[in-house]
DNA sequence: CTTACATATATGAAAATTCATATATACAAA
DNA sequence: TTTGTATATATGAATTTTCATATATGTAAG
């Protein structure tokens, strides 16, 4: 992973709030993200769809839900780098986490 | 500062790239980019100043010359991203760095 | 010292490019 | 059919680049 390309895909806030809440929490499906960031779901799938691209996440379909996790073969340095951002903003994320309220 | 805003200012190659060359060369001017990157002064000008506003590099005119150098107070974080990103690009910097044949 | 000129860097304004978003549509599973 | 998710297109907005010019410093000649 080429880190312009990496920091490309950090720069945009939804791509990273999904990128640091996966960090967090190993697996969440398309609704969850939208609970917690209140944002469309057509925003949120193209933003996904971004990081599968990238290979900086990984998807499974599990029914009617689609699970994104971080990618299996992310490059240790790349998590690192999230690890670092996320221990940065980590009040945020706890309350972004407690808006969970999807219940697929 | 941020995270968001801090990979606001990698995401762009120029930028990346002038703060990496500071990781490994303490102090730099414009000319030295210049040489470097092989692209135009303005360019180059306009993304160090960027950079000084988001507090990311500081300047400090001698003489003709203006010197730029990763801020003294950048966040422990940062220059902990910066150099794992440097890491994954040893060779490209080297090559740069001996490009450098601004003899200011 | 002052004038003239050269060099290094910065900036304003416009053009060009890239990027994010909304809307509408499509598809897949139950 | 309904629900969850993906994608295509168009549009608006932000970012980047370029060009021309401005500023600041240095130096040499008078």
């Amino acid at each position: 992973m080429q880190p312009i390309l990496f920091f490309k895909s950090l720069s945009d806030e939804t791509r990273l709030l999904c990128l640091l809440l996966l960090v967090r929490r190993q697996s969440l499906c398309v609704c969850d993200f939208q609970s917690m960031l209140q944002l469309s779901q057509p925003k949120i799938s193209r933003h996904l769809a971004d990081l599968r691209n990238q290979q900086l996440v990984e998807a499974e379909r599990r029914g009617k839900w689609m699970y994104y996790r971080l990618h299996p073969a992310l490059p240790a340095w790349c998590l690192e780098v999230l690890t670092l951002a996320a221990q940065q903003d980590t009040s945020r994320l706890d309350s972004l986490i407690n808006q969970l309220t999807c219940d697929c």
